[in-house]
DNA sequence: GCGATTCTCTGACCAAAGTCAGAGAATCAT
DNA sequence: ATGATTCTCTGACTTTGGTCAGAGAATCGC
C-alpha cells in the first residue's frame, strides 16, 4: 500500500474526527450528559428492551439503570415489565421525551445544514455523490465472505434473486433446467463449495467451486446483489474461491459465461483468467475461461 | 435544502463517527486517558511551549499542568524553562516519548491501511478520490469572506499571483500598466472596496468593487488561487461584493474578462450576468458582462 | 523602581463515565 | 420441584476530565 495513500486516509480521519465529531459532542447533547443523550436517541421513537440497549452501546447494567433513572426522574421516559418474560424491561418515552427525541433531530439537521450551506448548487452535488461513495466504499470493511451450505436460506435467497437477474438479462432468457446442473452435493465439501458474502450479516452475494477432476475445478453461481456492486463483492467472492481452491490441490480453474454479462467478464480477466476454447457445451455460455492456480 | 440531501449528510456523519471515530477512541489511546495521548500527540518531536498547547487543545491551566507531571512521572517528557522569557516553559519529548509517539503514529497508519485493505486497486482509487473531494468541500465550511484594505499584506500577495497567472493565461501576456487602472484609493470604501477569501486565516482569492458612477460599479480582480479552486471560493467572493454593491447603494454591477478565462465567463452567467457589447477599452478584454442587482 | 500583567503551579472541588460485587425476582432445563 | 441461569437493580468505588481561586515567579510599561 503506498504511503500516500495511507497519508491520505489519515488525513480524511483527522478531518472528519475534528469536523463532524466534536460538534457531534458539544451541539448534539443539549445540556445532557453524553451518555444520557445516546440513551435517549437509542430508545428512539419505538421503545427498546433493557438488554438491546445494554448490547447496542455497550453499557454496564449498573450504568444503565442509573441513567434510566435519571432520565425518568425528567419525566422523559417510562420503563415497564415486559408481559412474556418478566425478568426483562421496554423503555418507552413519553411525550414529553419525544419531544426532545424531536428537537435532537432537528438538531442533527440543522448540523447537516450547515455543512451543506457555504456551497452552491453544483458544489452540493458534488460533496453529497463523495459523501455517497466514500459510504458505499467504507462499508467495504464490514463485507464478510464465508463458506456455507448451498441448502442453506441465504444460500437459496442468492441463487433464486441470481437465477431472476440471469433471466432478464440473457436475451435468450434463463431455464435452470436446461443450463449445467450444479447440484447441492456438488458444491458441498469435498466435492467443491459454496460461498456467500454477507454486509451487516444479510447476503449480498455468492459464488461456487465444483470439482470436475482432482485437478480441475469449475467456478460457479458467481453473483452480486446489484444494490451492493462497485465494492468489490465479486472480486472478493473469487479470490476466497481460488484459495479454497488451492486448499483442495485444485492446478487450474475454469468458468464459462454469457456475453451479456460484461462486468464478470472484464473481471475474469482482471484476476487473471484467459479465454479458451469452449471446454463444455453449456447453452447458455459465449466464453470461456481458464486460470492456472 | 432538499430533505434527502440532508439525510445524506446525517448519513454520513453517522457512519464517519461511528467507523473512525469510534476506532479513534479506542485504539488509538494505548490505554493512556484520551488528554494525555493527545497531549503527547500535539507535542509532537519537536516539542512546543505549554502556552501554545494550551490554546491549541483549549486546556485549563491547571489541568495542563497535571496532565504534563503525569507524563512527566512516566518518563515520556521534560519540561523545562524557556531562556528569552523565564515565565513560559517548553516541553519536549524524551526518547521513551519519541518512541511512544511513534508508536501511535504506525498505530494511525494501520488503522488507515485497516480501511484500505478489503479493497482492489480501482476501488481505491474511487475511495481516496471522493475522501479528497469531501474533505475539500467540507474545508468550504472554514473559508471565510472579509473586506481588506487593498494595500494589506494579504490583498498584495493576492494580486501578484493574480497578475502572474494572468500573464501565463493570456496568450498575448498581461502587463499591469497597459490595463485599465485599478489604484488603491478606487477600491477603499468609500470609492470601492477589496474583498479577500481566507482558509484557516491563509488568502485563497480576492475581488475588488470600483464605483463608476453612483448607480453602476465595476467588478475587477476576480482571483481563486488554483489549489482553491472547486470550493465555490469565487462565487462567495463574488455574492459579497454585490452585497458590498448594494449597500453602497447601486443598481448595476459590470465586469470584463478574457476569452481565456472560460471558468470565470461560467461562472459570471450562472450568477445572473449577461454579455453587453463592450462599455470599455480595456485592451485584454473579450467579453464584457452586466447584471442588474 | 514599581505596579500591572503574564504564565505556571497547587489545592480544593465537581460531574460524568464506568466498574464490581452482590441481591432479588423471573424463567429455563430437566 | 429445583438448581442453574438470566435480567435488573443497588451501593460502593475508581478514573477521567474539568473548573476555580489563589499564590509565586518573571516580565512589561513607564
Amino acid at each position: 500500500m503506498h504511503p500516500a495513500q495511507v497519508e491520505q486516509v489519515r488525513r480524511f480521519n483527522r478531518l472528519v474526527t475534528q469536523r463532524v465529531g466534536a460538534l457531534d459532542e458539544s451541539y448534539l447533547r443539549r445540556g445532557r450528559p453524553l451518555g444520557e443523550a445516546r440513551l435517549l436517541f437509542e430508545t428512539g421513537a419505538k421503545g427498546a428492551d433493557l438488554r438491546g440497549l445494554r448490547d447496542k452501546l455497550g453499557l454496564d447494567s449498573g450504568y444503565l439503570s442509573r441513567l434510566l433513572r435519571s432520565l425518568q426522574s425528567q419525566g422523559l421516559i417510562q420503563v415497564r415489565q415486559q408481559r412474556q418474560d418478566g425478568r426483562r424491561r421496554r423503555v418507552r418515552l413519553t411525550a414529553k421525551g419525544r419531544a426532545e427525541l424531536a428537537a435532537y433531530d432537528e438538531l442533527s439537521d440543522a448540523l447537516a445544514r450547515s455543512v451543506l450551506a457555504p456551497l452552491g448548487q453544483a458544489e452540493r452535488g458534488r460533496l453529497l455523490a463523495a459523501m455517497a461513495e466514500v459510504e458505499r466504499l467504507l462499508e467495504a470493511g464490514a463485507i464478510e465472505i464465508a463458506v456455507a451450505a448451498p441448502a442453506s436460506a441465504d444460500a437459496r435467497w442468492c441463487l433464486e434473486r441470481y437465477f431472476t437477474e440471469l433471466a432478464e438479462r440473457f436475451e435468450t432468457g434463463f431455464d435452470p433446467a436446461k443450463s449445467n446442473p450444479a447440484a447441492d452435493d456438488d458444491l458441498t465439501p469435498p466435492a467443491g463449495c459454496f460461498v456467500i458474502a454477507r454486509l451487516n450479516g444479510r447476503p449480498i452475494g455468492c459464488g461456487a467451486l465444483k470439482l470436475r477432476t482432482k485437478r480441475i475445478g469449475e467456478v460457479k453461481r458467481m453473483w452480486t446483489a446489484p444494490e451492493a456492486r462497485g465494492r468489490g463483492v465479486a472480486r472478493r467472492v473469487l479470490e476466497r474461491l481460488e484459495t479454497e481452491a488451492r486448499r483442495l490441490g485444485l492446478k487450474t480453474l475454469r468458468l464459462e459465461t454469457n456475453r451479456a454479462l460484461k462486468e464478470a467478464q472484464a473481471l475474469y480477466r482482471k484476476q487473471g483468467y484467459k479465454e479458451v476454447a469452449p471446454f463444455n457445451d453449456e447453452p447458455y455460455a459465449h466464453h470461456w475461461f481458464e486460470k492456472r492456480l
